[in-house]
DNA sequence: TTTTAATGTTAACACTGTCAACTTCAATAT
DNA sequence: ATATTGAAGTTGACAGTGTTAACATTAAAA
């Protein structure tokens, strides 16, 4: 049952809800103020009470898919409570399994203009960025790793290791995401291969 | 001096050169043709007489930018001749120095919703994919490591290989040329260690 | 020399983000 | 209880966008 009254009740959760749909279905350049405003049956400029500008909606929105993207690590470490090793691998692989079953996450959070946006977003609001930020819980699970394995990748320091593993895991999901390589088969069998691999841990 | 005939002679050359300096000064979202067209000296629509529409255009202008990339690859291939795992770990440092120093290609290569319409188009022209293309340069860099270091990596086939040696490279160019990782110091001895590190290939 | 097709132009359309000015209405202050 | 105020909604307008249709120019082909 629609509400007919003039005020809506709360549009600005409404605006992000719809928002986050609207970017998964249709994708990020179809995305557009007034088509959110129309899904909400609220008129055009309504949004402007709410975010200044269309950029801040995004970020908005894009706050919430980082929210469900960093759950879903921080659900794969903690299934391994004393096993820093398997923190690591089974994030890794969480990592990729989460951007290819929702490609428009990927884009959202890391492949459009907006994540220069959000980069100066974070760096105007660092409270955020110091909580429940990706960045946070990958780089707490390194540090476990590295201190549970003092003899790991000896010539590789804590940045470096941060870079390879990140780097890895961030590629490949892009990789299979975006279909830039063509593959036959698993892809997560091949991708727990290769995150497991002994070569690059221990 | 400004040809001032009413033909242009090699407007579609110039749109595509124009179009790439402007893409590279202003970002791919503030890209239109309006503007390319206005700095060719030229009215609104006469791109359209040279591409069917936008996306044509900034696939040209990407067709460019991969070329160059390739050859970046090529180079740092061919300084090796007789060192395949060289070849590789020199193409690798080569991949990400690429894309660090110039992350607007990256963008327009990678990371913008003309990725897409990209591999549209390379299926619709599978002549360009077979030959100067990243991809093939890559696969056959790892096919003359695996064919010459047959005992490396025994546990990673050569689809797992490409797989984790590309999207390494892939994902360090994206977190370091997008700042997604504060790094201190110099970013290239990083990559090399990270690279050249004994743990993975070998 | 005529024709024609390639390459340019102008005018218009729908759509976008955004602002200014106005309206409604719930909550507060008197 | 009533007056006021400010938050949250509206309409209308503007400049900028991609794109199409209709027309103009001119180099090359017939």
């Amino acid at each position: 049952m629609p509400n007919k009254s003039y005020h809506h009740g709360d549009l600005k959760a409404e605006l992000i809800r719809t928002g986050l749909k609207l970017l998964d279905q249709e994708g990020y350049e179809a995305f557009s103020l007034r088509k959110v405003a129309k899904a909400c049956n609220v008129s055009q400029t309504a949004p402007y009470r709410h975010f200044k500008n269309k950029d801040e909606l995004i970020i908005a929105i894009a706050m919430e898919a980082m929210g469900a993207f960093n759950e879903c690590l921080q659900k794969a470490v903690d299934q391994h409570p004393d096993n820093p090793k398997k923190q690591l691998t089974e994030m890794g692989i969480a990592y990729i399994h989460f951007f290819v079953e929702n490609p428009e996450y990927l884009r959202l959070l890391f492949l459009s203009d907006m994540r220069y946006k959000m980069n100066e977003y974070f760096c105007a609001h660092p409270e955020y960025f110091q909580n429940d930020h990706p960045f946070q819980t990958f780089f707490q699970t390194i540090e476990r790793y590295k201190a549970a394995v003092p003899s790991s990748n000896q010539s590789l320091g804590k940045a470096e290791l941060m870079l390879f593993s990140w780097g890895l895991v961030h590629g490949i999901s892009i990789l299979i995401a975006n279909k830039e390589i063509p593959l036959e088969g698993d892809y997560l069998s091949m991708v727990r291969k290769i995150v497991e691999s002994e070569k690059f841990l221990d």
